[in-house]
RNA sequence: GCGCCUGUAGCUCAGGGGAUAGAGCAUCGGACUUCUAAUCCGAGUGCCGCAGGUUCGAUUCCUGCCAGGCGCGCCA
């Protein structure tokens, strides 16, 4: 148990038997006590931690929430741990408590080092998590780019919680546009030796499917001699592998690696969509009609039915997508999300639906929607237009503002928002960009500790060094931000909400920049110093720990 | 028409039944003989989109409306 939960639970308990010796004495009628909140309060002048509970039971007790706030903070038990305690605005218990909670925190921070801040909370549980999935026909965009940033923070909050996390990316190479890029590499690899040939009307005009051409063509020069069919085939096969091949460098640049790369052509290999059509047949879960096989999803509160096989015979995208979350299940996995696009939010109906006919409960399968990226340069709109060429890729983002900015500035917005994307801004390099701010922090800590090795002090571990000494605000204000990382991290993960993270990591540098200004550490006496160099190596610990989970490098100078 | 997301300081965004609504940037004024000034300290700024409702209390929850973005294919 974290060591802030712990003093919640010793505060609850005070509380507690501060309500029954109230009730005991007459003071206080209750007939059922609800569940004592308690919480950190923003504003220190309110407490280390502050409860609401007068305020709850103001209305059943029949009192004012002052006078009931009053009673109890009367009956508290005598203990050790509560400093202080004051009854402030319109009823709130404020809470002052001496600062050995806080001095635990860092003797936890240093036996359990990196892993400070990981829970065991997801144990048992096994999530499946599928992001990015741009189909292998093109350059990756900056929708993309953030939901790579987000699905692999969200992985590694995951595992620090303690679950099983599997990665996925899902490589469309056998719909339709599979089909568009094949004809469109094949059109290239003709207008090498004959220019005038013609290219197609719905093709894919970028450059890099004429430089794929080129590759192509000196890698398989025999090519020219297959039938039209065989070349396509062959086209579609090579051509989608080099872009996985493309994607997977660009992520892997990007500081995101997959666990597993799923083909959807080994779902129509393996006769994994008639599997799955045949599983829902069985079921009386499909009809025929129009010349079409349906899928009856309305009858999971889908908004209508979807066409499982086309009058043509082929597939639709669904019924592969159906094989493919079949197969995440039969795999063994207990959550499934996905996170999307915001052009594909109407998918989710015949999604989850799909997940109940297969015989899974609704909410096995969530869906995170992302919203759409703007990116502004001069404080204007950027026009992207695939169509004129004009598109300012995942790769392209990458190059311009470094992989620690764009990660950071993704992350640093909750993922339901629209995001404006200021490229000025970004590669500015600037104190406008936050991520510098923190990556200084942790630089600065190492160039402390490094110059204490250069003064031949020796790092003292925290059984060496007198912590009471630490008292400066500024140092008690890290300590309090240290101990709240696990709930931070946890909450993260369960709600979801990786922008959490570079906002702690953002409070903590801050303090620690204000602590730097405030409190020298080398120049001090010992003992003071000492205590000072294990506090700041516990700062640089967490701050490494919180980068870590962004996925943003924690430079040891800069 | 229906569905999803958004509307909070000049800008970009947090927050989310309760204490005077926050941060960064921008603006202005201070701080380097001393561990990195990519830093610190200080100052001003808000019909929390609008209107109702629930509540002791609403910026937060509910309903309606307005504005912006995006969806609503036998495309993916």
């Amino acid at each position: 148990m974290s060591v802030v939960a712990k003093q919640k639970e010793q505060l609850c308990s005070a509380i507690e038997a501060a309500i029954k010796a109230a009730q005991a004495s007459g003071e206080l009628e209750l007939t059922s006590v609800p569940e004592i909140g308690l919480e950190v309060p923003r504003d220190t002048s309110h407490g280390d931690f502050a409860s609401n509970i007068a305020l709850v039971t103001a209305k059943a007790a029949k009192r004012a929430p002052r006078e009931v706030a009053q009673i109890i903070v009367r009956h508290l038990p005598a203990g050790d741990i509560i400093r202080d305690v004051e009854v402030a605005g319109p009823g709130f218990i404020n809470f002052f408590l001496s600062n050995q909670w806080l001095y635990d925190t860092i003797r936890v921070i240093e036996r359990e080092g990196f892993s400070y801040g990981n829970s065991e909370h997801g144990a048992g549980e096994k999530i499946l998590l599928e992001f990015v999935s741009a189909n292998p026909v093109g350059p990756m965009n900056v929708v993309n780019a953030r939901a790579a940033a987000v699905g692999d923070t969200l992985a590694r909050l995951f595992r620090a919680a303690g679950y099983t996390v599997g990665t996925e990316f899902y490589v469309n190479d056998a719909g339709n546009q599979a089909d568009v890029f094949a004809r469109s590499l094949e059109a290239r690899f003709q207008q090498l030796t004959d220019p005038d040939r013609p290219f197609p009307e719905d093709g894919y005009p970028g450059d890099y499917v004429a430089e794929l051409a080129s590759i192509l063509k000196r890698e398989h020069p025999e090519l020219g001699a297959l039938s039209l069919e065989d070349r396509l085939a062959f086209c579609k096969r090579w051509g989608t592998d080099k872009m996985v091949e493309m994607q997977r460098e660009d992520l892997k640049n990007y500081g995101v690696e997959f666990d597993l790369w799923f083909r959807e052509r080994e779902l129509h290999e393996q006769g994994a969509l008639e599997e799955a059509i045949k599983f829902l047949q069985d079921r009386g879960l499909l009809f025929e009609a129009e010349d079409a096989l349906w899928f009856k999803s309305t009858e999971f509160g889908d908004d209508k039915d979807r066409v499982i096989v086309k009058s043509d015979g082929s597939f639709t995208y669904v019924t592969a997508d159906i094989a493919y979350h079949h197969d995440k299940l039969k795999r063994g996995y207990t959550k499934l999300i996905d996170i999307w696009g915001p052009d594909h939010h109407g998918y989710i109906g015949r999604m989850k639906a799909a997940i109940q006919a297969l015989g899974y409960s609704e909410d096995t399968l969530e869906v995170l929607i992302l919203q759409y990226v703007a990116l502004l340069r001069n404080g204007q709109q950027v026009k992207m237009s695939k169509r004129a060429g004009e598109f300012i890729t995942m790769q392209d983002l990458v190059e311009e503002v470094g992989k620690d900015a764009a990660r950071f500035f993704f992350l640093h917005r909750s993922p339901e928002s629209h995001l404006d994307f200021d490229l000025d801004l970004a590669v500015e390099q600037s104190n406008e960009n936050p991520v510098f701010y923190v990556q200084y922090a942790h630089a600065r800590i190492a160039s402390i500790l490094r110059q204490a090795g250069e003064m031949g002090v020796s790092l003292p571990n925290c059984g060496q060094v007198d912590l009471e000494l630490l008292t400066h605000d500024s140092e008690l204000a890290m300590l309090k931000q240290m101990a709240a990382l696990p709930e931070e991290m946890l909450t993260a993960a369960l709600q979801r909400e990786p922008h959490r993270m570079t906002r702690y990591a953002l409070e903590l540098a801050s303090l620690f920049h204000s602590f730097y200004a405030h409190c020298h550490i080398l120049g001090e006496q010992e003992q003071l110093r000492d205590a000072r160099l294990v506090l700041v190596t516990q700062v640089k610990c967490v701050l490494q720990k919180v980068l870590d989970i962004l996925g943003v490098d924690a430079p040891e100078q800069m």
